[in-house]
DNA sequence: CCTGGTAGGTTCGTTCACTGAACCTTGACT
DNA sequence: AGTCAAGGTTCAGTGAACGAACCTACCAGG
């Protein structure tokens, strides 16, 4: 949010998370890492966003050390971006907002439902597994899509979407597909 | 955000909020009507934002039914902010922020607690009362400054939120303190 | 009547960030 | 040598944020 001077002296842990994950497309790309999304043009694609602003948003998400930027390939040179500890933290983040924008604003519906992998169970609003009675970590979280998703996007990592997938797991798109941008 | 074009064809609810409380001081407006800010020149003094900013912020929060514009005196005529049904279910976003911006983030003393306003408990993460096994709304908090506030700040909204305060419980300024701005 | 103060804005010029398109680099493949 | 893909950087144009000044309505004191 490039906000500095004005948020810094707000002494609120909330405006200090607001500087690091505030700025347009950041909880975006963090939102997409979560569903498996690390290579950048998967999130090209996936975000629509600027390139500059995209490339920009990756290295101060890496300096803030909520994406880990690390060499995959040597030959050609190839990195992906994986969130951290610090980074898998921000789910409640995600889960909140995602949880708000599906039942206070009007005519929304539900996109996706987030199920314990365990039991199939689909967890309660504060992140919970309403059948085991445990906190669910994002690593035993299956995304399972739902009717307000659009049944034939356009980009690739949108349709490796639509399909029931584990969070956190790697998305590995067919090599047909990566071509079609 | 003015996004408009690139978020709204992103067919998710965790966009579709950030489309609403996403842009550069709208969710530390929402923090502080959480905390009884409801004029115009609390918010000001508070958040430090621009005067344009801010009222194109309170409007546009109006707007999409999370704050309530309301008349709280004729003459001379003075309007309020309050927080609607749909603001009060934003808390959940920003409790998972605080908790991240304290938690995650180095460096950051606690800055505020939240209680129970029943039993006096902290809050667990997820917002339940541990004593009580009960989920609390925000109207049953009570927010208690922590070691990381400024202990003697320059504007009286900070100088009134060092006291513990129920959440949603309007701020009353003594006059000689709204004179200092 | 004149001045000053307060609440809640609007207007305006400057600065800064986002946008979209084009271009660049590295290495693999043919 | 030419082409392709990934992962960027550069750059001009635009839109948003910033800070200061100004405006309006109302009240109080001299």
């Amino acid at each position: 949010m490039a906000l500095g001077k004005d948020y810094a002296n707000q002494h609120c842990s909330i405006a200090r998370a607001l500087e690091v994950v505030g700025e347009r497309w950041t909880l975006l790309v963090v939102r997409d890492a979560f569903y498996g999304v690390r290579r950048y043009n998967d999130f090209l694609v996936h975000l629509g966003a600027p390139r500059a602003v995209l490339a920009a948003r990756l290295q101060s998400l890496v300096d803030v050390g909520v994406l880990d930027k690390r060499r995959y390939q040597e030959a050609p040179p190839r990195d992906e971006y994986v969130l951290t500890e610090r980074g898998i933290r921000l789910w409640p983040v995600l889960r909140a907002l995602g949880l708000w924008g599906r039942e206070a604003l009007p005519g929304t519906l539900p996109m996706r439902s987030f199920h314990h992998v365990a039991c199939g169970t689909e967890l309660a609003p504060a992140g919970d597994c309403p059948a085991c009675g445990l906190a669910v970590p994002p690593a035993d979280i299956e995304m399972r899509p739902g009717a307000g998703l659009d049944p034939d996007p356009a980009d690739p990592v949108s349709r490796a979407l639509l399909k029931p997938r584990r969070l956190l797991v790697p998305l590995e798109l067919p090599p047909s597909e990566s071509r079609r941008v």
